[in-house]
DNA sequence: GATGAATGAGAATTCATTCAT
DNA sequence: AATGAATGAATTCTCATTCAT
């Protein structure tokens, strides 16, 4: 399944000018700068060199912009983590790579992340609800792969799916707040290490008490 | 007879209380549900039974209400913290027992900590920066605790024990936006994974390459 | 995969008619249901299927369109008094069939009349200005036929024949603000008495002083 | 019963400033001269020297602060009527004392009232429902005395009360559309032969076919 | 300790209209 | 005969904050 197209209404055919893409370009830049709702609308036509009747021809609002700049990123990520779980190898090679392409993906889209993660909470309406339901989507086939995993004896069974791809998507979705690119470790280097602490934490406990919890269906929220 | 003296648009009183302390209330139940910069003031005044002029005596600015908030919060934290580091035991109990505590106390705080970690980056300001440095100094306890661990030869030392410090307040700071209460298992249950999925994850790997990755200093944004 | 390129906000096709009697029909109901004001051109084309560039091929502006509808009706209803007031038979009898005629045609076309009634005069420019005149030479057939009445003694002279007129026409054209189709009356009984109402008040009164008023030129100001 | 206080929400107190006297003020004159749509919220506030600020302090909307104004003269109109209709004196003498009141307060009032009736259309909510129960009251009031003349024979039985009162205050609702100072009848000429077209319009007909009409309930809907 | 009227700058959004295609 | 992207100016309304009382 294909994510949904990310258009509001009507037809299809490329922009003729580069409106649509100047404005894009410009949002994701302050958004990331200043936050969503530190930046005005008129700020943002300033920086694409566009007029405010040009931006809402193409959003029908400052959130539906916000909004389409994630659900591209998502439709991306989730089309490539699909790719690797239906792909060959055995799962706990497939989980590897998964979280290593989760870590990548975040590396290079940290700024539209931040944003989102931080101003989601601000939005509602139709575009909110579709963004957070393939936002679901996306969650649950990496859970699936989890599962997967527990199935074939190679992650631990005494912490549900959901909780384990939980903690590591937000482990990941959170670098923002804390990784600096001045300090010691690459951002490569942090990255190996979560996907070095994801994988260890995976494996099953010494002997000790291990009782498979129910394979639950806790909803993300954002 | 003609139409009473009319009135402007406004609050409605409620029998009172202490005046801060409705505020404080009203304004992190608020700020929760609708966000920090979705919440005029004059929805706190009205929700909390007070004037604009009350709000004001007390709290400098809607920032500083925000950062109040969070830094009772925070103190209160970092002193129990501080408490289960330096108590006695081996550091492998007190590493688990500061999970522990921390599960605990996001659970029971949850509101207020989200609100922060949406909004931080928001507030500037002389009270801004002593918070963030207050709870730049949570951080660095926990991550002491980390290290002990490494030292004693209990905690992986092949992922740097500001990566594994950041990873698991990450992962905490973020049930709120999966954690559903109706869901298959309750926080109680979610809360003993999330510990076991840390201390788990802390256990040296297999035989395999493990270079001490240095002490970095990566500070924490917000 | 990636997004489908993106879109626009925008309209929705649809089997289309005559474009131009799309568009009358449209605008003539919204502007019924939701005022001119309060009608956008975009809102319009949506509703008649067509595009903004077909609607300015036909109408020169927003306000020329709700002219022309209304300049459409005036038309007709003037050729029908027209008819009537040069037809045969004694004048009490014309004044009836006249009476009988605008409340039939109220009654037909409601909406557009509303419309005019409640927006023009919000309209300037050449084509409203010939709108009003021909309004007032509708008003002035239907006074004449008054005066006629007056001079042959069957109408009373102690009030003006504009005077008359104007309440008669008021009274018809703002029957939309309190008639309900689901009321105790038809709108064709709320119609005959509405006539005989008029019928009625013509009748000279009861021997009292009643000195013949100026033939006054009140202009009807919309 | 007495007009339900215009106000929003809140607490009474008369203003200390002059500035909700001055919004009023200013916006009855521009509303009146340019028409409501066509007034701007800025242009009100240059003219009454107040801010924006000051002018949303005090009325929730532009449209609330449109309704005010009419709801005031509602309330007093009411109240003269009813003070009228329960006065001594029979049933005709207070039917001809309530006409010219009517007719005296809408010369006194023709901007406030023309505005009203060209824009209550393009008002809804909480206020427009409660000003138009209130206007359904008004027209309740005459209606009931009308009702009184059939009862006692002074008035005729062949057109329903409802429909008599909704022409008499629609014709005197809509002078503002033809009635010019500067034309050969004074407003109180033209007044006296509204009144006088009214009591006329009521006596019974002729011998002739006059069958009790329901007492019907048609509502006004503006 | 508190009030609440007033500020003033700026926010998002709408809209009739144009014009190159 | 029609398209639809783009304009640009204006619109209503919001909001944190102040200050005389």
């Amino acid at each position: 399944m294909t994510a949904a197209p990310t258009e509001p209404i009507s037809r299809r055919r490329a922009p003729r000018g580069s409106a649509r893409r100047n404005i894009v370009a410009a949002a994701t830049e302050l958004f990331a700068r200043r936050g969503y709702e530190a930046t005005s609308v008129q700020e943002i036509v300033a920086a694409a060199a566009v007029t405010k009747g040009a931006l809402y021809h193409w959003f029908g609002s400052k959130s539906e912009l916000l909004t389409s700049i994630y659900r591209e990123l998502l439709a991306e990520q989730t089309a490539r983590l699909r790719e690797i779980a239906d792909g060959p190898g055995p799962v706990a090679e497939r989980l590897r790579a998964a979280a290593a392409d989760v870590v990548a993906h975040t590396a290079a889209h940290v700024d539209e992340l931040t944003v989102w993660a931080r101003s989601a909470h601000l939005i509602d309406g139709e575009h909110a609800d579709a963004t957070r339901r393939e936002r679901r989507r996306y969650h649950d086939l990496f859970r699936d792969l989890v599962l997967e995993g527990q199935s074939a004896g190679v992650v631990r069974t005494d912490v549900s799916a959901t909780v384990i791809t939980h903690t590591f998507l937000s482990a990941l979705g959170n670098t923002h707040t804390w990784f600096h690119p001045d300090g010691p470790l690459t951002f490569t280097e942090v990255g190996h290490q979560l996907v070095a602490l994801f994988v260890g934490g995976l494996r099953p406990p010494e002997p000790s008490a291990s009782p498979t919890p129910a394979d639950d269906r806790s909803e993300p929220r954002a």
